[in-house]
DNA sequence: CGATTATCTTGGATCGGGTCTATCTATAGA
DNA sequence: TCTATAGATAGACCCGATCCAAGATAATCG
């Protein structure tokens, strides 16, 4: 790798670092590109040739979660399926989570602040929901290939969404949580207990989770 | 009613009806609030006075769509299972279609332009994603409500978004159809074949989808 | 009916994200 | 060392969105 190269992979990181650290300190909304530009010591342009958008100062790997989550389940054995090579990978790189759990200080203030930041951007929840819905559309492609139905097959994507939504449903899980500062220690543990009822709930099929549960249950809203 | 609140409500419809034109026209992003103002004789504060987003001109009732989603779930008769209510929603509400199925040729015009312009807009379907996300969450909490589960329960997320799932994908479906022009007069019945066997995936749950399904079909990517 | 008050509209200033262009700097390659 | 070129930079500019002070108008009350 040539100086030039080496030298612009230092601006990136330089950049990605000061606003992180701003981020962390002040929030994503309360931080503007032209601040964190002056305080890496480089123009705003610069800013915005490395990065096409003030969210991906903050989630600069984006792609690669959806990336590796479709390969994960693309590249599983045979004879597994695919609900399981997807459940194998999100319980398998909660990396962060694990970390906690071993009582890592330094992953436990990362955990809390991005969780904190997200839920108070609603920007950045915005480009969250973008990653997880295209995240959807790859891994509904990688579904329907291995069938062989035609493209589009909606029972592809209808799978997809589910097992995408059963990912959502833990984010949130882990958000509440951290924002609650609710034994976090412990919370690896939970979330693989959530998980496994979550992927309970889709592989016995929705019907069992809500047949005939509205005689004892009054109705909320009406 | 008063003069006033007529007067409002006038302008309200001036200003979406202004927009809806220009965008249809041109599309969404190539269209500025400026310029919409400008068309509609009034300020460009005024537009934000009626409408807090851009995106809002374009979907002037989109909280609507989830509210009633919910409400059609949360009213269903004692004995009827929430996936059940949810179908008969999806497909009873159907209104543009139904009418591009008995030879609208307004409604036609009218489900092309739509699809046409969310689809080449990353804005819009950005709002598209956060609307039913919402959706999502609201469901959630009816079905959590519901069961008598604890706020947060993981099963009644999981079920939501699987639900919401199949809204997504019935959505890309029509959007597929109506872009490619193929045979929009036959949508409608195409479209509740699709959900049913959407449904069917889920009720039978995501292990018979996809159980032992590689054998004999190769992996796309590796 | 006329005066007051509350509400809405308006133009204009301002801000922040994002693009573009022209210019400048420094590295890569000969 | 000289040159071609990738990349950084300043600055102007566009657009969505907010804010404010001032103007217009409908509702309310004497």
């Amino acid at each position: 790798m040539g100086l030039r190269e080496r030298k612009k992979e230092q601006t990136r990181q330089l950049i990605v670092d000061t606003a992180w650290r701003l981020f962390a300190d002040r929030g994503f909304d309360d931080v503007t590109v032209t601040e964190i530009a002056r305080e890496a010591q480089v123009a705003k342009a610069t800013v915005f040739n490395y990065f096409p958008a003030k969210e991906d100062l903050f989630f600069p790997r984006l792609e690669d979660f959806g990336a590796r989550m479709v390969e994960a389940v693309a590249s599983r054995d045979d004879g597994e399926t695919a609900l399981a090579a997807f459940r194998r990978h999100l319980l398998g790189t909660g990396g962060l989570l694990d970390r906690v759990e071993a009582g890592d200080a330094e992953a436990l203030h990362r955990l809390r602040t991005v969780n904190r930041v997200i839920a108070a951007s609603p920007a950045l929840r915005a480009r969250e929901r973008e990653a997880i819905a295209a995240c959807a559309d790859a891994l509904a492609a990688l579904l329907t290939s291995e069938t062989g139905a035609p493209a589009g097959d909606i029972g592809a994507q209808v799978a997809a969404n589910a097992l995408i939504g059963v990912h959502r449903a833990l984010v949130d899980y882990v958000r509440s949580r951290v924002l609650a500062d609710d034994r976090l220690t412990r919370l690896a543990a939970d979330v693989r207990e959530q998980a496994t009822s979550a992927f309970a709930v889709l592989e016995h099929g929705l019907g069992d989770q809500f047949r005939a549960q509205r005689d004892d249950q009054p109705v909320i809203s009406r």
